[in-house]
This record gives C-alpha cells, sequence and structure tokens, in this order.
DNA sequence: AGAAGGCCCTAT
DNA sequence: ATAGGGCCTTCT
C-alpha cells in the first residue's frame, strides 16, 4: 500500500473513532454545548492571576514565568467544591508532611521535603544564578500530596505551568510523564490531557480520554531502546494499573484533577504550558479500537463536575488567520 | 531495594 | 527527526 492510501487510512480511521466517542459522549448526556467567554482576557483578572502565579517559592525559570497565560482564573476562591472525603486537612492539620516514609532516598535525591527543611535549604540561597548547585535533580519543593482526591489546597483552577515537571512539583500530577496518576485500588487521582490520541475529543464540560499501554518502550533484544513514548504494537488492557485506576474511578465516582497541555489539539488546550482545569469524574470505562493496527484501547468519558470556574475557549479560526498575517 | 512504565524535555 | 536521559510512581 502507498503512503498516501496509509494516511487516508488512517485519516479515515481516526475521524470515525472521533465520530463514535462524540457519539457516546451524547448517549451519556454529555454533549451540552458550553457557552463562550470572550477570548480576550480582562487585565484586571489578568493582574490578579499573576500574583497568584507568583506564589511558587522556586522559580526556574523567571522568562518563562513571565509569558503570557492562556487562561485567566475568574475566581480564587475554591469553595465551589470541597475535596470529596478524604480528611486530608484534618490528618494533616498543623503540620507540613514528609510523605516519603521510612526508606527514605538520600536527601539529594528525596521527593518530598518540608518547606522549612533546613538541609533542604543548604545554606546556599537559591539564586538560580547557578542553579545545578543544590539539587540540580529538584525543581521544586513540594508540599502538598499529590496522592489525594479533589482540588490541592491552595492551587485555583486555571493554575498554569510551563512543565509537567512543575505541575508534578505543586502536586497537582504528580507524573513527569505519564497520563494517569492513581492505582487500582482507590481510583485515578489526576490525569492530563496532551494530545498523545488523536482521536479522543474535548468538549470542555465532557472528553474522552484513552489509557496506556501497549507500546515497546524498550524497542528490541537486538534494538534495545529507552523511550517513554512508542507506537502502540499490542493491545491495551485494564490489568494495566493506570487504565485500572481509571476503570476504578469510573466505579467511585471520586473527583479527578485534570490538566490540558500545549498539544492537545482542542479549543480548551492551553496555547503553551499546562494548566489545571478543575475536577471531573469518570462517567464510563470501555474498550475501544484504536489507531494503530486496529489494537485495542481502553477509553473513558470524562463529565466536569458542576460548579467550576468556566473553562476559557480559544478561536482557533481566528488563530489561524492572524497567524496567516505574519 | 530494584525494575519497569510512562500523552516529557532538551540537546544533537 | 531522534537519541538519550531525569523524574515520579507502581509493582515485584
Amino acid at each position: 500500500m502507498t503512503a498516501d492510501l496509509q494516511e487516508l487510512d488512517y485519516e479515515q480511521q481516526r475521524l470515525q473513532n472521533i465520530r463514535d466517542n462524540q457519539a457516546l459522549l451524547l448517549s451519556l448526556g454529555l454533549s451540552t454545548p458550553t457557552k463562550l467567554i470572550p477570548s480576550k482576557p480582562n487585565t484586571s483578572l489578568r493582574k490578579k492571576a499573576n500574583l497568584n502565579a507568583r506564589r511558587r517559592t522556586l522559580e526556574p525559570s523567571e522568562e518563562k514565568q513571565n509569558r503570557r497565560r492562556s487562561y485567566v482564573s475568574q475566581n480564587a476562591d475554591n469553595d465551589s467544591v470541597s475535596d470529596n472525603g478524604l480528611r486530608r486537612s484534618a490528618r494533616n492539620q498543623g503540620r507540613v508532611l514528609n510523605y516519603a516514609r521510612e526508606n527514605s532516598p538520600p536527601a539529594w535525591k528525596r521527593t518530598y521535603k518540608y518547606e522549612s527543611d533546613s538541609d533542604a535549604a543548604g545554606g546556599e540561597s537559591d539564586d538560580g544564578m547557578d542553579g545545578r548547585q543544590r539539587n540540580a535533580k529538584r525543581m521544586g519543593v513540594r508540599t502538598q500530596n499529590p496522592k489525594t482526591f479533589g482540588h490541592i489546597s491552595g492551587v485555583e483552577v486555571g493554575r498554569w505551568w510551563a512543565s509537567r515537571m512543575e505541575a508534578s512539583t505543586d502536586a497537582v500530577h504528580a507524573p513527569t510523564v505519564a497520563g494517569i496518576s492513581g492505582n487500582a485500588t482507590v481510583g485515578a487521582y489526576s490525569v492530563a490531557l496532551s494530545g498523545g490520541y488523536p482521536d479522543d475529543v474535548d468538549l470542555g464540560e465532557a472528553f474522552t480520554y484513552t489509557g496506556s499501554g501497549g507500546r515497546d518502550l524498550k524497542g528490541t533484544k537486538q534494538n534495545p531502546k529507552n523511550l517513554r513514548t512508542a507506537p502502540q504494537t499490542s493491545d491495551q488492557t485494564f490489568e494495566n494499573s493506570l487504565n485500572a485506576a481509571l476503570k476504578r474511578s469510573a466505579e467511585t465516582k471520586k473527583p479527578v484533577r485534570v490538566i490540558r497541555g500545549f498539544k492537545l489539539q482542542s479549543p480548551y488546550a492551553p496555547t503553551e504550558g499546562y494548566r489545571y482545569d478543575g475536577l471531573y469524574t469518570v462517567e464510563k470505562a470501555w474498550m475501544g479500537t484504536g489507531l494503530t493496527n486496529g489494537l485495542l484501547v481502553c477509553r473513558y468519558a470524562f463529565k466536569r463536575v458542576r460548579g467550576q470556574d468556566p473553562l476559557p475557549v480559544r478561536d482557533l479560526e481566528r488563530e489561524r488567520m492572524e497567524m496567516e498575517e505574519e
């Protein structure tokens, strides 16, 4: 088969999958159109968001931090949705946990630290001039536990990060590569939408999501590799712990934190970096056909929890026009 | 304690 | 484009 025909096949299959996913969302009553809000940012609100964005202690790059935000939170108070069950605040009241238990790795590679850890500061001031001196491996100090359900205290809907690493430091989505965080027993804490599966549908208030697994990340014996992503070569299954986590979430209906990334092809994606879009529930989990050789994938339908700030919507058409003017 | 998976990131 | 690695989490 020619390359052209293959591409055509792929695109046909992609469009068909999108139709299927849209139909699925519709069947769940999740296709209600969301009202558009102007994409032009309100300046007074932007000032407020910049203040909020400033509160992280370690800034790897001032330049990145000052980049234009694609989203401005309209309401920094997060009283609209509770943390749904886990008594995190009660249990941890009055102290900052060191979530690393016994078997702690050495301090230089420890994942969680007290903000007030004296050895964390290491005596040096972190001026960032010589960013590699202390804790070269760490991008920041985590003060919240990512293994909790619901909002992370102090992180408002709309918070923006330049990288997955920063979102991980803020405990909103812990994995730096994986899209799903969680386990089969308690369910998923969070997911990242980064456009890795181009047949997923994003309606903002609802979306479909594809599971993980089914890839050869290590290559073959002859041709060993050390990859983080690769083409799919086998069926995904719900045995995969991350897929099982989301399946579990569909049962428990516990809220899942969602971040959207710049690579996502959607009017709800940020133009750069990653953005916290609040809490969703998993409404359904099922198996479907993916885009690679008819291999199976795990699919999920997400629904946004009510009462949260509306999502920003980009006018992709207008952006395309403006691009052409350059 | 170690291995392995994973919708990153960056240098070449 | 792609090669390779740093990082965090879950599972053995």
